[in-house]
DNA sequence: CAATATATGTTCGATATCGAACAAATGGAG
DNA sequence: CTCCATTTGTTCGATATCGAACATATATTG
């Protein structure tokens, strides 16, 4: 037990492993082709609403355009949603999720819940540990730029 | 403001965004060119100990053999490691850190300590995460298969 | 010893990601 | 209104990542 580096070291790599291992946990369950981060970003609007601007969304998962571009385009070849021109502002688009968008999601995390549930099943301190990595992300959150 | 998710997931929400943010205040620091991916191996190296073959380090980073080749390419085209054929088993290969490697190492590591304690300081909690962390992390490990 | 199975690493083709350049639309200053 | 900066989204070229096929070396089996 002689790891010298600080401690917030530690948690970052920490994080870094276990996101990569939830990932590919993840990544075995879903549909054929769906990729993880076209998945992250179909919860986030079914979850937080739809509507949103391809530029929101970039600014909500601090991912460059080209990259936000690309996602929409794989879910929408899908037709699990439906990026149209905005109403009011001629550069900007809206995504919102179609009907089947919402049942592939609903159907898959529901799939996935009880595989979630095996692997991380009596670990102590799960519940305390949420609000610390709230306050962190918010921290690093704020300080993009630096 | 209700979250219906289960806590688990909420917790794996909330590693996947820190680990992008902390990977990007950490690319924003590399030395021209050098990938994350390419610090991190390094980093195990440097850390751990070198001498490892690379099914070896697949295993640790649980990526493929394939990503595993190119990474080691990138650091060995730098010359800040060395890819030698295995002494006794003419099918493995073993990876040595170079001076320059641990000297860059080293540099990068010492620069960034400020930044990232800068956007990290204030956050409560973090030493009491890490053993949280830890075990989840363990748990996953032993469950790649699920 | 020969034949087969396993382990290790590379190559290849496809896709995701990214930074930079670009086009289009809006907003603001004069 | 005109000119210019800003915002938004796409296109483009380069690189990382990945699964699958492959070549080579070792281990195992009969």
């Amino acid at each position: 037990m002689k790891d010298p580096r600080s401690t917030i070291f530690r948690v970052f790599n920490e994080i870094g492993i276990i996101d990569q291992l939830a990932t590919a946990l993840l990544a075995r369950r879903l549909p054929d082709g769906l990729h993880p981060s076209q998945f992250f970003l179909l919860g986030n609007l079914v979850r937080l609403g739809d509507g949103k601007t391809p530029a929101a969304l970039t600014k909500a998962f601090q991912v460059p355009k080209a990259s936000m571009t690309n996602t929409l385009m794989q879910l929408e070849k899908r037709e699990l949603i439906k990026v149209q021109p905005h109403a009011e502002d001629g550069r900007k688009k809206q995504v919102f999720v179609t009907e089947a968008g919402r049942v592939l999601f609903a159907q898959t995390v529901s799939e996935m819940e009880d595989p979630i549930n095996q692997v991380t099943d009596g670990v102590e301190g799960v519940e305390d540990i949420l609000p610390v990595l709230e306050n962190l992300r918010r921290k690093l959150d704020d300080n993009r730029d630096v």
